[in-house]
DNA sequence: CGACTTTGACCTGCGC
DNA sequence: GCGCAGGTCAAAGTCG
């Protein structure tokens, strides 16, 4: 689709344009986004953030679990591919893991831009909520939601009626391999097959927090099997979980095949479980894992970024909670659990966080 | 019991 | 206005 070409730019008004977007999918090579120049954000950071959180994800997501695969190959060898690789000593291995020291601040700056904006005020929240943007249903939710397809309410008063129109979005490239790990817990709500496309495409939404507005897409490339598109869209309108064991239930265990385990050296039974995103042992630890795992970041290509996810996203707190814990990634607390080439079952089990796992 | 995935149905935007 | 395609809902089933 893009195919390293993709291209953004911001004009004078604030106008985003996203080079060769679509053109593998709709015909329309640009796409087109005004945002209000108010807006405070940085295409670069945005571009950077995107492909670097991609990147150190790269291990550990490529680490997609299964279930997501199987759900975007369909009819596709993915599942003798997850399995496979990593027993190849590759896509589970992390040859650079902790390669040159990378330190904290580096990984506060490749993870700031996918931090929210801020820590909305109970007003903002509400503002958030008032966005004809959002989803039918809120908080307590469903209630609506369910009067408006029983009632049939009139677009107009309809949240959903603007879904698509002017829908902010950000469109990331991501190899397989970098689809698992985050520290957003992802539900899906649906899928749907793609015209067009040969495989389908995963609808996830934040359930980090209920209410939360973000949304992403995930959908495999279809020129690129390796690649997949992820769309994001919405805002989270809460604080980055720094434990995944925060999200209630955010990953379950899927049936193992054969095909995911067998080769491998999952002989242990309890690394067959369910990465089990919810394991206070696994969650942030592995995601820091990754992102102190360097590894090719340059197939990620950030096409359309209006989320919000600015450079000022996380207090300093936020950061120097992670200092510690970046101390213990780089220290030799993992070295036992995280050899070179081992199985990582939790990969491959973080269902809702690898399929939104971006 | 709660959270997840699956999946068919429903709803809406958009192009013709 | 119509039909298609995409996006969302929610019931049902699964799992820990």
């Amino acid at each position: 689709m893009f195919d390293g070409d993709g291209e953004l730019r911001r004009s004078l008004d604030g106008e985003v344009v996203i080079g060769h977007l679509h053109n593998r999918f709709g015909g329309a090579s640009l796409k087109r986004y005004k945002l209000p120049m108010d807006v405070d954000w940085d295409l670069h950071a945005v571009v950077r953030g995107c492909t670097t959180v991609t990147t150190t994800r790269n291990s550990g997501g490529g680490v997609a679990n299964s279930s997501f695969m199987a759900d975007l190959y369909p009819q596709s060898s993915f599942s003798s591919f997850a399995s496979q690789d990593p027993f190849q000593g590759q896509l589970l291995s992390f040859p650079n893991q902790f390669e040159g020291g990378k330190n904290v601040k580096e990984l506060h700056e490749l993870y700031k831009p996918f931090f929210p904006k801020y820590q909305p005020l109970p007003s903002q929240i509400k503002q958030q909520q008032d966005h004809p943007l959002k989803p039918k249903q809120s908080l307590a939710g469903s209630a609506t939601s369910v009067a408006s397809r029983t009632s049939r309410i009139p677009s107009s008063h309809n949240s959903r009626s603007k879904r698509r129109k002017n829908q902010p979005k950000k469109v990331c490239h991501v190899p397989a391999e970098g689809l698992s790990s985050d520290v957003w817990a992802w539900r899906k709500y649906g899928q749907k097959p793609i015209k067009g496309s040969p495989y389908p495409r995963g609808y996830y939404r934040c359930s980090s927090s209920k209410g939360c507005l973000a949304r992403k897409q995930v959908e495999r490339h279809r020129s690129d099997p390796n690649m997949f598109v992820v769309t994001f869209t919405g805002e989270h309108n809460h604080p980055a979980p720094t434990h995944r064991n925060s999200l209630a239930g955010s990953t379950r265990q899927k049936p193992f095949t054969p095909q995911t385990l067998s080769a491998g050296n999952c002989t242990e039974p309890s690394s067959a479980k369910p990465a089990d995103s919810s394991s206070p042992a696994t969650s942030v630890d592995e995601y820091f894992i990754f992102q102190s795992t360097k590894v090719d970041s340059r197939k990620v290509l950030v096409e359309e970024d209006e989320l919000g996810m600015s450079d000022t996203a996380v207090s300093d707190d936020f950061f120097e909670g992670l200092d510690g814990i970046a101390e213990m990634v780089t220290g030799d607390c993992f070295s036992d659990d995280f050899p070179a080439s081992f199985d990582l079952p939790w990969i491959f089990n973080s269902a809702a966080t690898s399929a939104g796992g971006f």
